[in-house]
RNA sequence: GGUCGGGUGGCCGAGCGGCUAGGCUGAGCUCUGCAAAAGCUCCUACAGCGGUUCAAAUCCGCUCCCGACCUCCA
């Protein structure tokens, strides 16, 4: 296996990636929170840990990969007080918090499932681990770095800083952090200002609590994942991702955690994925700007001149690389739309192509380059335009100007179905004309047809039969070897 | 305000000391009844100003713009 190397946020450079168990790999990546639709920066986060995913599989690992909902807990604001998400939204649409979860849960899973990644293996929610999240409360408590305050818990940061760093992750100054006069607004319990709830307690309308030594009330939105990691991959693992936007709060405190209870890191390599943008400014629910992957795949935003496919907002973003962000626009979608057709159209064209008694051209050193990017921090914007040079081969190749052994060709199929479908998970999505239903039969006349009066030269006829099925969606091309359809 | 990351050809987007990706768009050519598809050719860019170096889009400094984080966010 060729050494692969990936970005550690914690080194804040590219290491070689070794699993402590190879080939066993543990990942996990912190999933949604489920109080609304899933919006399309949320799912390119997705995306990317999805390639991630299938490259270490395609490569022999068996990875265990976790990817919790976030079903509790999670609060509007800093202020560690008032309703969490879900119930604020169930109030909203006048149903149980439970229902919320459900709900966009659901839309989650679907969303997902379009863009065609693969489910993870375990899928915990934080409701699921009360009892795990206030064993970790417990620990954290006994070994001095938290305190409870009526009815609370918090992390106690100023207490951690004695024995750990605290913003090795985040790389931040800790006494900007610490002396940052930003005015947070409302009083508070707490008795620094980088303290961060652990437990809090269930005010008496609150819908959803649970019992604790510490009284009724819910965990905090960071405990869960430190809880449920370390049930399912261990107190230490191989990889832990996310967005790049939970790196100082949500991350730091996690592993804040994880070193207060187990005195070790969880994690020994840290993978964010950088944001989606609109017009320059990132993508998100607050700011309003976001778009749900239904409305793109409909092409009903506003924003928007047409509707784009699953696979083609996929491609779009494996375009550009997962640290990088990724601006979104019409123009962009449609160039990946057209990209897409090519490199599909290419595959298809691999099983007509003729063999000879050399090859012009390398496979092998394609294939070389092919995983060399892989291996270089998953570089999909450079496999990409490798494979794209493999196109203009292969098209040669169809045109007679280039050759290609039969060895290659075999070797060659299975490059491209390797990276197109298994790693970078895309899939055909143009339905060609059933060829064993009526549809068929009835294209098959009217093609009859236009063969007849083409053999007569009755130009304008023929012209006007391909224009006529053009209108409804049913491209012909006249080829050498016949008639091409492509239907969409 | 503090911290961090960016500014690449018409658009998107890689590269991050020498070899000047790739996709889309546009122009021309080949093929074709025409079109489409495909191939070939062309349009050669790195915000600005200094500096280091035999050599800089790539390193350093300054300036100007933009974004992210510091508040929930993937």
């Amino acid at each position: 296996m060729e050494p692969l190397f990936l970005y550690n946020t914690l080194s804040r450079k590219k290491e070689e990636f070794k699993p402590a168990h190879p080939p066993f790999v543990g990942m996990y990546v912190c999933g949604p929170t489920v109080y609304s639709n899933a919006h399309l920066g949320n799912a390119r986060t997705y995306v990317s840990f999805d390639i991630i995913n299938r490259y270490f599989l395609h490569i022999g690992y068996k990875v265990r990969y976790v990817r919790n909902i976030t079903d509790a807990g999670h609060l509007e604001g800093d202020q560690d007080e008032g309703d969490d998400k879900f119930a604020k939204k169930a109030k909203l649409e006048q149903v149980e918090p439970m229902e919320i979860v459900q709900k966009y849960t659901l839309d989650f899973h679907e969303i997902l499932r379009q863009f065609n990644t693969l489910p993870p293996n375990v899928e915990p929610t934080a409701t699921g681990h009360i009892i795990e999240q206030i064993e970790l409360c417990k620990q954290i408590i006994a070994n001095g770095f938290a305190y409870e305050i009526s009815g609370s818990i918090y992390f106690d940061v100023q207490k951690f800083i004695k024995d750990y760093n605290y913003t090795e992750l985040s790389n931040r100054n800790l006494d900007d952090l610490l002396t940052n006069t930003r005015d947070l607004g409302g009083q508070d319990e707490k008795r620094g200002r980088l303290d961060f709830a652990l437990w809090i307690k269930a005010k008496p309308e609150h819908l959803m609590h649970w019992p604790s030594p510490w009284g009724e009330g819910f965990p905090g939105w960071h405990i869960e994942c430190s809880a449920m990691s370390c049930k399912y991959l261990g107190k230490e693992f191989d990889i832990h991702g996310g967005g790049m936007d939970l790196i100082p709060t949500h991350h730091t405190n996690e592993i804040a955690q994880n070193l207060a209870s187990h005195h070790v890191q969880p994690a020994r390599y840290w993978i964010h994925t950088n944001m989606l943008t609109v017009n320059g400014q990132k993508m998100s629910k607050s700011l309003g700007n976001s778009f749900l992957p239904g409305e793109l795949f409909a092409g009903t935003h506003k924003l928007l001149d047409k509707g784009y496919s699953p696979m083609t907002v996929r491609f779009f973003m494996l375009q550009a690389h997962y640290r990088s962000t990724l601006d979104f626009s019409n123009q962009a979608l449609q160039a990946s739309e057209k990209g897409l057709e090519r490199l599909m159209n290419a595959f298809k064209v691999i099983d007509t192509l003729k063999t000879a008694g050399n090859s012009s051209f390398s496979v092998e050193d394609l294939r070389k380059k092919c995983y060399e990017a892989m291996n270089d921090d998953f570089n999909t914007p450079i496999l990409i335009a490798y494979l794209f040079d493999g196109v203009r081969f292969i098209n040669s190749v169809k045109d007679g100007k280039e050759t290609i052994t039969s060895a290659d060709l075999a070797a060659l199929k299975k490059l491209y179905s390797d990276f197109i479908f298994d790693i970078m998970g895309l899939k055909e999505e143009n339905n060609l004309p059933d060829a064993s239903g009526s549809d068929d039969k009835l294209m098959g006349a009217v093609l009859a047809i236009r063969r007849e009066v083409r053999a007569k030269k009755d130009f304008s006829t023929s012209d006007l039969i391909r224009d006529e099925l053009k209108k409804i969606n049913i491209v012909i091309r006249d080829t050498k070897d016949g008639v091409v359809l492509e239907k969409f």
